[in-house]
RNA sequence: GCCCGAGUGGCGGAAUAGGUAGACGCACAGGACUUAAAAUCCUGCGGGUGUAAUAGCCCGUGCCGGUUCAAGUCCGGCCUCGGGCACCA
């Protein structure tokens, strides 16, 4: 058999037969949206890993279609991205080229693995028709007051006179040049995401997300409960605020911290620390976020000559900037108890502060021993005036209503997601829809006058002062003011990656629509996405940005649902055979063009099925996949045994496969699917007489969503009956499965000792007293007594004797 | 440091709600077919002990303890590996 032709074949079938089209607002069936992934189309090609998970879904679509579903399964690209950039600039060409071209060698290799996606729904985020919509829709963030610009610091390379993501920068300098990276202001487009952490976090309480993946979001969400307390500046009329989640020991505070950019630093600082002040300030403002967090660094820091006071007990204590703090979380400012907090603790120990302990471990405070780390648990006040012998929750409730009493603070949340940098100073981007005029500020373009297309040019180097390369093409740039008609300047930035992935599921339901991103009542068919499948690292970030956005579309009246995705799932990676990570410089990519060339994509279909968990790393190995191929093999030699006799030889096996099966594909248990489809194999191989059109086309029929194109053929050759894309889903017999008669072990004192033969409705005391007949049980049972006699029906004898 | 996930034969992995651990596949060994090899088919395959063989017995799901008639599965305490976050007050 020719795998090749037999493949193309079938694959040329689904296309001219329109197979996998789905069809909107078909209330004749009921609507089902499985999603995978869109790529990022690299020049890489298809990787095993999205063979994995595009198989898994495919096989599941496949089956729910002969379920009688109306199957929502599309692919698109996410073509927006850096790679195509820097192709683009070293080679002179529109990045547009180069994507059109990966697109296409992607397309060519999903086409050769057989997926069952609707090709009639594919677009690309870099396609105008599509991206025109991005742009709408952030007009409408900015319209709703949720766009606004913020100067922000990023990282900057003084030499290549760029901004540079944290991954180009990473350990402090540029990955081109080597040079130190500093941290530059700039002003940047931001989304109001973090205005959304409350509901995003709640909001998962509507989906059937997997658990890591929920927990992934809530740690990135990052909500802390906790206290804003109001401290004096002593002397002056300033005061700050900081945010502690442990209000209770306030009573321990023995100094403040401010974070080195926090607005009040030069306003209290006192002559004689001035210039220490300064200097460490510029010093922490060269380092970049990255080697400020980083591991184990020992605390820095300088006293600025000024106290605070600290308002439950009006003591003086001295106010310090270190870089510890952050600027960005909270207010920026801390007060310190060191006896409580290990970052507290190891910076008062450096710089001789003093450790007032108000916590305990009992009350017993004879025994109470200098500490020789930071206390952070729970224990029993002490040393705290009116929350002495107070744990730390009584400790937390009171001192809260003693702020708020005397208003010198509040309970508040805080949370450690931000809100969404929006701009990048990129060219391949969606070009952000905002005009600056001198006398308006920033106007929203009409949005009549969308797509705001990005021109073609042909460099696309970053300009000298960070500018994305947009600024310099100035036919694009200069433009009018659509509100007072005055010459005005176009917004340069563009969008980040994650904006036209945020999105598209949405633009999958109705892909073509020309008036609408998407239309209402369509989405209201297919409703929400019942599987998204996609890797482990998109759980924080892109899944997040997804989630916002529909929250934000969903409050605005333009989406049906607050969440438009129900469960998502992660695969598993699919790792070299020397169990580490796939990569050219190691040398254990396996290309999936290469696998379908020499065994077929049915092979390397069920193989990726069979490996392993599909939620779990595995490790690639080519004996194992060729077990696959014999597997494959052998189900095409068992035609050769077909007899004319009808009906199954042996119900139960068949209808006990069927459950397996359907059961398998919807709980992501593809591997044990595959092993049920041996099991009946081998059992066929063995039937004396061969196996009959019935058994084979059930079989072919079950394999059918994992090895699509050898199934069809043998099917067809056969003449089995209509195309199996276009039959219905067996379906099994609850009668026929259970079995009448079943060996379970017998356990003596714990101890498995023998098996006996039960039928289904078999007493207690008819099992006693077959067990009592075997044989093999009497030197376990004579002259000893019965204690207890245990049947757990269809499961185990367990007798306990003395 | 914190948060996830995982530890089961030589290997990938099975084991619905605690109920005969090792399904299925790979590798390996022996055999059949073949001039030979490949392919294919058959048999065996956790360790130990034991038997002419069958049987029998002991140990065994990372380690230590517990609950139970019964623990890979539940509880407590550890260890190792993989991943994510990381001075978030």
């Amino acid at each position: 058999m020719n795998m090749m032709e037999i493949e193309k074949k079938w694959q040329n079938y689904w296309d001219e037969h329109q197979t996998f089209r789905a069809i909107n607002n078909d209330n004749t069936k009921k609507p089902y949206y499985i999603l995978v992934e869109f790529p990022y189309p690299s020049g890489a090609g298809l990787h095993v890993g999205h063979v994995r998970s595009y198989t898994a879904h495919d096989a599941m679509a496949r089956m729910k279609r002969m379920q009688g579903y109306n199957v929502l399964f599309p692919m698109g690209w996410d073509a927006f991205g850096a790679p195509a950039e820097q192709y683009a600039i070293k080679n002179h060409i529109h990045p547009k080229e180069a994507v059109k071209e990966n697109i296409h060698n992607f397309k060519r290799q999903m086409k050769t693995l057989g997926f069952s996606f609707d090709w009639s729904r594919e677009f690309s985020t870099a396609d105008p028709e599509y991206y025109k919509w991005t742009q709408w829709q952030f007009l409408q963030f900015y319209k709703h007051g949720m766009a606004y610009k913020a100067t922000v610091p990023v990282n900057w390379c003084p030499n290549c006179k760029s901004v540079l993501s944290n991954e180009d920068a990473a350990g402090g300098v540029c990955e081109r040049c080597g040079t130190q990276v500093v941290q530059k202001e700039k002003d940047q487009w931001m989304l109001k995401m973090a205005s959304y952490a409350e509901d995003l976090l709640k909001g998962l309480d509507d989906t059937h997300f997997a658990d890591r993946v929920k927990l992934g979001q809530i740690n990135w969400i990052g909500k802390s409960t906790g206290a804003e307390v109001d401290f004096k500046v002593d002397g002056h009329d300033e005061s700050f605020t900081v945010f502690t989640t442990r209000p209770d020991t306030l009573f321990g505070v023995t100094y403040c911290v401010l974070a080195p950019e926090h607005p009040l630093v030069l306003k209290i600082t006192t002559d004689e620390y001035k210039e220490d002040v300064i200097e460490y300030t510029k010093k922490c403002s060269l380092k970049n976020e990255m080697e400020r967090t980083e591991l184990n660094k020992e605390k820095t820091g300088v006293f600025t000559g000024a106290y605070a006071i600290n308002p439950v007990n009006n003591e003086k204590i001295p106010i310090y900037i270190s870089d510890y703090v952050l600027v960005s979380y909270g207010t920026g400012a801390i007060m310190a108890v060191p006896a409580h907090d290990e970052r507290d603790f190891e910076f008062a120990k450096k710089f001789n502060i003093p450790i007032i302990q108000v916590l305990a471990p009992s009350t017993d405070l004879s025994t109470l021993e200098p500490l020789t780390k930071a206390m952070e648990g729970d224990g029993v006040h002490i040393n705290s005036s009116f929350l002495d012998g107070l744990n730390k929750e009584e400790g937390i409730k009171k001192i809260l209503s003693f702020l708020e009493e005397h208003h010198i603070g509040k309970a508040k949340v805080n949370y450690k997601m931000r809100d969404w940098i929006f701009s990048r100073q990129r060219f391949w981007g969606e070009p952000i829809p905002m005009i600056y005029c001198e006398h308006c500020g920033w106007v929203p373009m009409d949005e009549k006058d969308l797509p705001l297309l990005l021109p073609d040019v042909t460099e696309y180097e970053p300009t000298d002062n960070g500018e994305s390369p947009l600024a310099k093409i100035t036919d694009w740039v200069n433009t009018t003011c659509p509100k007072c008609g005055a010459k005005a300047k176009r917004e340069t930035d563009t969008m980040p990656n994650w904006a036209g992935s945020s999105w598209y599921f949405l633009r999958f339901m109705d892909a073509h629509n020309e008036k609408e991103f998407a239309n209402m009542d369509i989405m209201k068919y297919w409703g929400k996405v019942n599987w998204y499948n996609g890797g482990m690292e998109h759980t924080a970030r892109h899944l997040l940005y997804a989630r916002f956005w529909v929250q934000f579309l969903y409050n605005i009246g333009l989406v049906p649902n607050k969440e438009m995705i129900d469960i998502r799932v992660s695969h598993g990676m699919i790792l070299g055979s020397n169990n580490e990570k796939m990569s050219k410089s190691k040398g254990n990519v396996i290309n999936p063009d290469d696998v379908v060339k020499e065994y077929g994509a049915d092979t390397l279909r069920v193989y990726e099925m069979f490996m392993g968990d599909y939620q779990q790393d595995v490790s690639w190995s080519t004996e194992s996949l060729r077990g696959c191929n014999r597997f494959v093999n052998r189900v095409i030699k068992i035609g050769e045994k077909l007899n004319d006799k009808e009906g199954y030889q042996n119900p139960s096996s068949i209808h006990k496969t069927i459950k397996k099966v359907s059961d398998d594909l919807v709980t992501l248990k593809f591997n044990t699917a595959v092993s049920a489809l041996m099991i009946l194999l081998n059992e066929m191989e063995k039937y004396p007489d061969g196996i009959t059109k019935d058994e084979y086309r059930v079989f072919l029929t079950l394999l059918n969503p994992i090895a699509p194109h050898i199934t069809e053929e043998l099917n067809e050759q056969y003449s089995l009956g209509k195309p199996l894309c276009e039959s219905a889903w067996p379906i099994y017999d609850e009668n026929l499965i259970k079995d009448t008669e079943k060996t379970i072990g017998i356990q003596v004192n714990g101890k498995l000792r023998g098996e006996v033969v039960v039928c289904e409705d078999d007493t207690t005391d008819t099992v006693k007293e077959k067990v009592e007949k075997i044989e093999n049980m009497q030197k376990y049972l004579q002259d000893k007594e019965i204690v207890k006699f245990i049947y757990v029906p269809n499961k185990i004898v367990s007798i306990i004797v003395k």
